[in-house]
DNA sequence: CTTAGCAGACCATATGGTCGGTATCATTGA
DNA sequence: TCAATGATACCGACCATATGGTCTGCTAAG
């Protein structure tokens, strides 16, 4: 506990302090609202970050603003990983698309439930304001990359819900890996060929 | 709601004044569940469903056993739905896991929803008791069926992911009717001949 | 000395659950 | 046939606790 208040105090890298206790509740909360759902009481992401309620409250001024930063946060972090995964030697359409499917359905399960998290608990989310639209923004953003990529975005757009039913039953453990594995092939074979899948 | 109390009192059709409370509260669980998620109150469930809190409690102990109830109830909701899709016409192998691909990827939107709670917001039931035992019963009936049938078991598993992929895209409609309708035909090809998706 | 960053005490409200009571219905015994 | 009895189905009041959020104050950095 003195050991996280003072490993938390301390300015390291040029990494100022607030954004260090921000950083360490966008992460607890993550993790909890992937294992516990939306109902997370405020208390619960405080203690996990080793932070008080109130500073957690100095940062996010109420639980809607944490809850959307979180997804955000998530998003942008899956973006990231996902782009880890693009590989540049493939020099026909639907690189993005596959980096995608890679992300998706070949993550470690416990990795996967938090970036999938907001997918799966978007119905408990959409009450929360903004949490939609960032929702959409995110969609957007991959559909751009999918037409960029010169992938057809109607056949892009499929896969990527077959890509997200696989994921969902993956993060919650529903799967098996040889499951997993066989149908994250059958689609990449789909962004690979899809005239043989109209 | 003098009115409601008489109707809820008044014994119709042999059925019993218990059996239609419940029914209501059910009913009532499953339309908030869909929309609000897994943090929903005892008493806005007994509001919607015109009894007090405590008559709630009277036919469901406590809040983990509605919830769970309500799972049960909902995927025998949907089984019986699922059903109604039989093809029995179709004499050949993948009558099942089309009548699961035309419920999900084909029901009015909020329909499906309240069909689809459950799995999309299951993370969020994980801790309740019973219910991940309740969807594992659930998933294996399905199964069961599919081997009943004589669909290659694999491939059914990983074409019901997809469906589910879709179908969570299409409740919280996030799709086009066009895109829900390409999807289904699309997954309806495959259970045709699987041959070409391997 | 000022301000950013945080903690602790505090508050109004909401929530899950208990308890005693009550009206209605079914059953039984005379 | 009818009063008595017990069970069923429900309500309202109540309680301990949890929760989101506010306010005041402390401490260290600039």
């Amino acid at each position: 506990m003195a050991n996280d208040d003072l490993a938390r105090q301390a300015v390291v890298g040029g990494i100022r302090n607030a954004d260090r206790t921000r950083r360490a509740v966008l992460d607890a909360a993550g993790r909890l609202l992937a294992d516990k759902g939306v109902s997370i009481s405020l208390k619960e992401v405080a203690d996990a970050a080793g932070v008080s309620k109130s500073g957690l409250l100095y940062h996010f001024s109420s639980r809607d603003e944490l809850l959307l930063a979180v997804v955000q946060d998530i998003n942008e972090q899956f973006r990231n990983t996902a782009l880890k995964r693009l590989d540049l030697s493939e020099n026909y359409p639907g690189k993005m698309l596959r980096a995608y499917v890679r992300t998706l359905c070949d993550e470690s399960g416990s990795e996967l439930l938090r970036f999938f998290a907001p997918s799966l608990l978007w119905s408990g989310m959409l009450h929360i304001p903004g949490a939609s639209a960032e929702m959409e923004a995110d969609e957007k953003w991959w559909d751009d990359q999918f037409n960029i990529d010169g992938f057809d975005p109607e056949i892009a757009h499929i896969i990527c819900r077959f890509a997200e039913g696989v994921a969902a039953a993956s993060a919650l453990n529903e799967d098996t890996p040889e499951q997993i594995e066989r149908a994250r092939t059958m689609l990449l074979a789909m962004t690979e060929d899809p005239k043989n899948f109209l």
